[in-house]
RNA sequence: GGGCGGUUAGCUCAGUUGGUAGAGCGCCUGCCUUACAAGCAGGAGGUCGCCCGUUCGAGCCGGGCACCGCCCACCA
């Protein structure tokens, strides 16, 4: 039914001057050559190098992955006590752990250097169960005494803090769980072949038979799953490629700082990129999978040389061998970090790199901003000295209605595409909009459907607009009344806050703020305001319908961002050619369209006719019965057929002391009498004027207390005690009024 | 262990410099009024998590506490 503009595959709405689609970079022969020569580039810079170092080791996926990849899960595992034996035979030194199969992998026992229980103990000996291996017994300020029993077994090829300590001590790092998961011929040939639980079950019934088991208990503790395969972390010393990240991350911290590269909201983002980046740590980029861009690194079997390069090499510089390629893959995040010049061609000096990098705007989630805003600003200073965008909006995350995350195998999730279809695509965009803010919200149909009953308004108010109006107007402000210099007004700071709104991407308010402004005063007041005017055929209608199309003309466009498929049809509508509304350049404020006067008597106006309105329901006034009343107000003069009509009252200006007024309503500037008729029930309009006596007689008592302290008079600034001052006086004439 | 965010109307959430709280939905009442019943008019409903403090005045500022959530971190 709506025109999809630019075709079916940008039912988005998004609209794009220039698309390069760039899907599978690893399929992208002139991508990968980016990412070669990048890890080429930072290779011989010596920021990345090879290494066996201890790396989160994934045994679902069989490879490494980086510290960004794990997450923490809560498990309860068994807290075993183990005696290891002194050599010199006084005694032993019991050890607490959770995984007493790397035992098998000791090299050392550590304790507190301040410990006075150990101290006597430091630099002794002691034997490891079940192997006969020495241990030394060494003091590291790492071991907190009180944990457990003080004293920690050293296993630097199986921990990431043993492996730190074993550096600094210059401990053996023995392996005894291969990169299968499997024990290894280290652990002995009892053990070796086993799988690792298994081999726990073995090692601790060899330590009961042993009489080596001093107690167990419960244990929980929070252990390294692996994000993708979701299994349990094996810390493994592994040779494995890493990217030295301190260097890269200096600049990248400064245009941060700089406000070069800003975060929306700035609070707490910039903070959070901040603190990673200042405490950042080297990054294991190479994978043992499968798929991904290959490691552009040779060995030469002959000589054991080793070559980074962008082309595969014939042969080696020794002349002997034929180079064997690295069979690792990268980190998907490294050739990802590349993305804003990559995607252009670089290295390439083409047009489009030249046109779209740098680029302006990344907008993303949260838990993006490691693994890949920070990496792309850092590798786009790098490699082009400029930044690779100046915005970052960090959207809220939209979970699930009942709070729990959307996920694919909680089965929480929701597919657009269904929403699209029952609400339409502007409803869902709106929608979404108008619900994230900037902490977490719950999805929320409700706001869809919101946004469906805003595009079908817009289209019902131009429709009202676009029937009535001299189709050969041009837009234009043409104001004749107080009515049209008010919604002139208003136009204007609309225009103003939503578009402040887009500029600070504070999206869900351009989106309220628009929705406030169009629903609340284009069309309950000033269409309704327009309408004797609009519908008096008699009447010339030219400048009215010029202000007309001109209002209806700017809301599109604030509309536009966050409507575009509604908003674009009906653009189309508008007389005279003007091509597409989404290449329609943004309104300008125009400050000289600001107009308090006008603003202050139409509100007035509004207030009156409200203030009356709520008197005839609370009166239980029929709804199509015009009651009779009086006016007693200034500034009313030219808007007396508005109050009427819009009231339902049959007005007459002044005051007239013959009549039964049954009530007076006030409203700003004076009153309204309201004179006795069928319509009014007087039972309900006594109870309605004793409730009103009673609110006005406590807002002046709150007023008149406050008026009365002296700090307040004294201490709060003037125009604050003279706006209270001026309440109470119209209170009081309120109430002397109803009296 | 550090850091950050949240706690406001039945529900989902706003609330920009401190000046007696707002929206949408839901609910109640009345309306098919000539753009729109996916609508119009009106209404009810909140000790702004708790306690102290600063201030003439606190949802907004400071301190503490309680829950909920997130991030970072090498605690067996």
């Amino acid at each position: 039914r709506l025109r999809p503009h630019g075709g079916d595959r940008y039912r988005s709405g998004a609209r794009l001057e220039r698309v390069v689609d760039r899907v599978q970079p690893v399929l992208d022969p002139p991508y990968a050559h980016a990412v070669q020569k990048v890890f080429v580039d930072l290779y011989d810079k010596g920021l990345i190098y090879r290494d066996n170092r201890m790396v989160n080791w994934d045994p679902g996926s069989r490879s490494a992955i980086s510290d960004l990849e794990v997450e923490d899960r809560e498990v309860t595992d068994t807290l075993y006590y183990i005696d290891y034996p002194l050599e010199s035979g006084r005694g032993s030194v019991t050890i607490a752990t959770v995984r007493p199969e790397t035992m098998l992998a000791d090299t050392a026992l550590a304790v507190h250097p301040d410990d006075d229980r150990y101290t006597r103990l430091i630099g002794e000996t002691a034997i490891l169960p079940l192997v006969g291996r020495r241990l030394k017994i060494i003091a590291d300020p790492y071991v907190k005494p009180e944990f457990g029993t003080g004293a920690l077994k050293i296993t630097p090829g199986h921990d990431p803090n043993d492996f730190e300590i074993g550096r600094t001590h210059g401990l053996d790092e023995v392996t005894v769980i291969g990169e299968d998961g499997l024990m290894t011929e280290a652990a002995g040939e009892r053990f070796a072949g086993l799988k690792v639980l298994d081999a726990r079950d073995a090692v601790v019934a060899a330590l009961e038979a042993e009489g080596a088991i001093a107690g167990t208990e419960p244990y929980e503790h929070d252990v390294p799953h692996s994000h993708r395969s979701g299994m349990r972390i094996e810390p493994l010393i592994s040779l494995q490629w890493f990217c030295d990240m301190e260097k890269l991350a200096e600049p990248a911290i400064r245009v941060v700082k700089e406000g070069r590269v800003r975060f929306h909201p700035e609070n707490p983002w910039a903070g959070v990129y901040l603190s990673w980046m200042e405490n950042i740590r080297p990054w294991c980029v190479s994978r043992q999978l499968w798929w991904g861009h290959q490691i552009p690194v040779w060995y030469c079997d002959e000589c054991g040389e080793m070559i980074a390069a962008e082309e595969e090499p014939e042969q080696c510089p020794c002349g002997k061998g034929s180079p064997r390629r690295d069979p690792d893959v990268l980190d998907t995040w490294f050739s990802s970090a590349l993305w804003p010049f990559a995607t252009l061609r670089w290295p390439a000096d083409t047009p489009e790199l030249r046109a779209f990098y740098p680029t302006d705007v990344l907008v993303t989630a949260r838990d993006i901003i490691f693994l890949w805003v920070a990496r792309m600003i850092m590798m786009g200073i790098e490699f082009t000295g400029e930044i690779p965008f100046t915005d970052v909006p960090i959207t809220s995350v939209i979970q699930a209605p009942d709070g729990r995350r959307m996920s694919k195998s909680l089965g929480t999730g929701i597919d657009p595409l269904d929403e699209i279809d029952e609400y339409g695509a502007d409803a869902v965009r709106f929608g979404l909009i108008a619900m994230a803010s900037t902490q977490d919200v719950r999805y929320s149909e409700k706001r869809v459907k919101q946004g469906q009953d805003l595009a079908n308004k817009l289209w019902n108010a131009s429709r009202l607009v676009l029937l009535k109006v001299d189709p050969d107007v041009e837009p234009a402000p043409r104001p004749e009344t107080a009515e049209d210099r008010w919604i002139l007004s208003r136009l204007e700071r609309a225009t103003e806050r939503i578009g402040g709104r887009y500029e600070s991407f504070e999206l869900s308010r351009a989106a309220l703020d628009l929705y406030d402004f169009f629903w609340g005063e284009v069309c309950d007041w000033y269409l309704e305001l327009v309408k004797p005017r609009l519908y008096d055929e008699q009447a010339d209608r030219t400048a009215l319908s010029a202000t007309l199309l001109h209002v209806l003309e700017r809301v599109l466009k604030l509309a536009h961002p966050l409507i575009p498929f509604v908003t674009e049809e009906i653009w189309s509508f508008l007389p005279g050619e003007r091509g597409l509304l989404a290449a329609s350049p943004w309104p300008k404020v125009d400050p000289e369209r600001f107009d308090e006067a006008a603003e202050g008597q139409v509100g007035s106006v509004i207030e009156a006719i409200t203030a009356l309105r709520r008197y005839r329901d609370e009166v239980g006034a029929p709804a199509g019965a015009r009651i009779p009343g009086r006016i007693l107000a200034a500034g009313y003069e030219g808007a007396l057929d508005h109050v009427a009509r819009l009231a339902r009252f049959e007005l007459e200006p002044g005051s007239d002391e013959n009549g039964d007024v049954v009530a007076t309503v006030a409203i700003p500037r004076g009153s309204v009498q309201v004179l006795r008729s069928d319509a009014i029930d007087t039972g309900e309009a006594e109870r309605r004027r004793e409730a009103e006596v009673k609110r006005l007689q406590s807002e002046i008592a709150r007023a008149e207390g406050k008026l009365a302290n002296s700090g307040f008079v004294s201490k709060a600034p003037e125009h604050v005690v003279e706006a209270e001052r001026q309440k109470l006086a119209r209170l009081k004439a309120e109430l002397e009024e109803l009296s």
